[in-house]
DNA sequence: TCTGGGGTCCTAGGACCC
DNA sequence: TCTGGGGTCCTAGGACCC
């Protein structure tokens, strides 16, 4: 029996609920942004008309297109949002992957028949989603997930693009390489493709074998299965989403700065972020890593591996610290931004499974900062965090403003 | 008020052990 | 004297994804 898998994206998925939650918005220019030094996370389609595009600094998105209305991101809505849109698809199969907060999988191999069939399954949950939500999304069928997803941006917004096993030669093969986007072909790789003369996927599914090994090592035989359209992975049910590898948080700060207690209070306060998402999803770690990134955009990740899992913020922070003072002091450049993560984790002794939700939930939260999470409402604070005289150099910096504290 | 923030996976090389 | 090979763990760095 042909494989049956669909891909179904939603469409500007941030700027569209926005959108839909406020009739004011709608049929307007609309850019989702964080807060800050921030980029345009999603734009609408009436501002996608003016060239307003992801990555786009709101100054840049502001010249393309003035009348342009920045909405602040509010992340719990999308990610409750994605979960009763998850409801409807779980109607049709159990075999729902969540790929991204705006990107399942479906596997509809053996049930699409007891609907009339995947591409009625497809137009119903199109209609569905767009009558409870008023949202639209484009949706992929082909007979893995590679032909699903890459079908699936063929027709935006409020597609379906059905592509056969027997298709994949007219349909398929043709593309250029540059749809492959998406599917494990980034740009840096495109171009080495490029170079090769390899331009479209049937180009790559010709390449010589041995030219793909010895350039891509192991990933050359995905790149050539990629190439052919036969490249298949099975669907994860709705329960079995993997579970965390690592938590972090980072920050861009306010200002670039060389001033060290600025540094620690943002880094201690990140470290707090994260001990308590560890906790919540009940998960302990043993290698924790600094991220910086200084003023002239270099960036590096230094990571140190302890003997026990650690959970709690001030455990992670002397983590942190120390390979910030072992690898960065003095300070040659300000610092602009600042991070921390927690991998090699494992489920905390004691309790005996990370909750299903928490797992699918942070799967689906993973896309961007909880712009909107109220820090350490119910988190005990490390007294150094709540002392007065934190805010004072902070704020006296104008790096931090105390909204963002007394939230 | 140039360039966010959350992740995953793979590779290469070094340390260390047997 | 000079010296193998396998395995594991760890780290840095790169590429990719949304």
């Amino acid at each position: 029996m042909e494989k049956s898998i669909a891909l179904i994206d939603m469409n500007s998925y941030f700027a569209s609920v926005e959108q839909a939650c406020n009739p004011g918005l709608r049929g307007k220019p609309v850019a989702v942004c964080g807060e800050g030094r921030t980029i345009v996370v999603t734009a609408s389609y009436e501002a996608r008309a003016y060239g307003v595009k992801t990555g786009m600094t709101k100054p840049e998105a502001r010249s393309l297109c003035p009348a342009i209305i920045f909405v602040k991101g509010n992340l719990d809505k999308y990610i409750d949002t994605s979960f009763r849109i998850h409801k409807i698809m779980l109607d049709y199969t159990d075999k729902v992957e969540i790929f991204s907060i705006d990107e399942c999988f479906l596997d509809l191999t053996h049930t699409a028949h007891l609907y009339g069939g995947d591409v009625a399954v497809a137009k119903e949950i199109k209609k569905r989603i767009k009558e409870s939500f008023g949202l639209l999304c484009s949706i992929g069928i082909g007979p893995n997930k590679v032909i699903a997803k890459v079908g699936a941006k063929l027709n935006k917004p409020d597609g379906l693009t059905v592509i056969r096993k027997s298709e994949i030669a007219e349909k398929y093969l043709p593309l250029p390489v540059g749809k492959l986007q998406g599917v494990g072909v980034g740009r840096r790789i495109e171009e080495k493709f490029k170079m090769l003369g390899i331009k479209t996927a049937g180009d790559l599914g010709n390449a010589p074998p041995e030219i793909l090994d010895r350039l891509f090592g192991v990933m050359g035989k995905m790149y050539a299965q990629i190439g052919q359209g036969t490249y298949d992975t099975p669907v994860k049910s709705y329960r079995e989403q993997d579970a965390v590898k690592s938590v972090g948080h980072s920050h861009t700060l306010a200002r670039d700065t060389k001033n060290l207690q600025v540094i620690r209070s943002y880094l201690q306060m990140l470290c707090e972020k994260v001990a308590a998402r560890m906790r919540k999803y009940k998960i302990k770690g043993r290698t924790v890593a600094l991220i910086i990134r200084y003023s002239d955009f270099d960036f590096f990740a230094k990571r140190h591996t302890i003997r026990q899992h650690i959970s709690s913020g001030v455990e992670i922070f002397r983590a942190a610290w120390e390979i910030f003072e072992k690898e960065c002091l003095p300070l040659d450049l300000p610092v602009r931004l600042v991070g921390v993560s927690v991998a090699n984790v494992e489920a905390d002794a004691g309790e005996q499974y990370v909750f299903e939700e928490m797992r699918k939930k942070e799967k689906v939260q993973s896309v961007m900062d909880e712009i909107n999470n109220k820090y350490g409402a119910s988190t005990i604070k490390p007294v150094s965090l709540i002392i007065s005289e934190k805010f004072g150099i902070l704020e006296r910096c104008g790096l931090i403003s105390t909204r963002v504290w007394v939230d």
